[in-house]
DNA sequence: TATTGTTATACTCTATAACTATA
DNA sequence: TATAGTTATAGAGTATAACAATA
């Protein structure tokens, strides 16, 4: 066997995901973002007005690792922040940050088109809900 | 839509990967291993005798990055090295190694088993083969 | 009391460059 | 020249603890 772990679901979902991590790395690279920026971008496309701590928890990640990331966002004035209340600040995205979400969309969607089209058409349709069923699994056991 | 980048392959792809990966981390843990130690056990099961840069170059590790790994093992004897030429060693499981192997065996069977479990069996099948297609696309791509 | 944003910090994982000994 | 193993180091990503201000 090549691969004595190519049978073992856990490690062919890892060595998958970094794959496709990877070349996505590569096509954020040319807008200067990082796969967790351009995630965020795409949150408060989808969310505007969200807080920083209620997107952390929806990208799963802590509270305060969320502080660099919106920093760095803000600093390029990606992002806007307007008090919600006293402790509380909604996210936005600025004009240029609303521009940039175009580019992040077009590039994840060459990037998924890619890799569709490097699949077998009958397997397509199954991408999707293998991984949600993957997913929502693991996610039971815990 | 409760996560706006439930629709997205890739990022599906690696929320699942890091679930999974974490519970096999937790059954992991009870063997005092880390994923990346319980895939060299299995490595060296599969074939005794590899090179420590041969592991690596088959798990995506750099050489250098393979040194504290093998050392961590060799400290616990759970793994030996055998000359090969002047610069080359090859790496067995010890007595003792290969006893953990079993274990970690046991433990990875189980844990996949538990995910295969909650998932609809009409999907099961399609696991495998959705994650061997999305790495060889990806890879591809690359 | 619980939550938000923050700082500081530590640990792991990964990447690169350089060195030696050998092929 | 190329490769194996190694060292040192830097960069990410992630985890925890603590704090002030506010709900």
């Amino acid at each position: 066997m090549r691969d004595p772990l190519a049978n073992l679901p856990g490690y062919v979902l890892r060595r998958a995901s970094n794959a496709v991590l990877g070349g996505l790395h590569q096509r954020l690279a040319l807008l200067e973002l990082r796969p967790v920026d351009a995630s965020l971008l795409m949150i408060l496309h989808a969310k505007p007005g969200i807080t920083q701590s209620e997107a952390g928890r929806l990208l799963e990640i802590q509270r305060a690792n969320m502080v660099p990331i919106v920093a760095r966002l803000e600093a390029r004035e990606l992002i806007e922040r307007r008090r919600v209340d006293g402790r509380s600040q909604g996210l936005y995205l600025s004009p240029q940050g609303e521009g940039l979400h175009a580019d992040v969309r077009a590039q994840v969607q060459q990037h998924e088109d890619g890799l569709l089209a490097a699949i077998e058409p009958g397997l397509r349709a199954q991408v999707l809900p293998v991984l949600h069923a993957l997913w929502s699994a693991a996610e039971k056991l815990a």
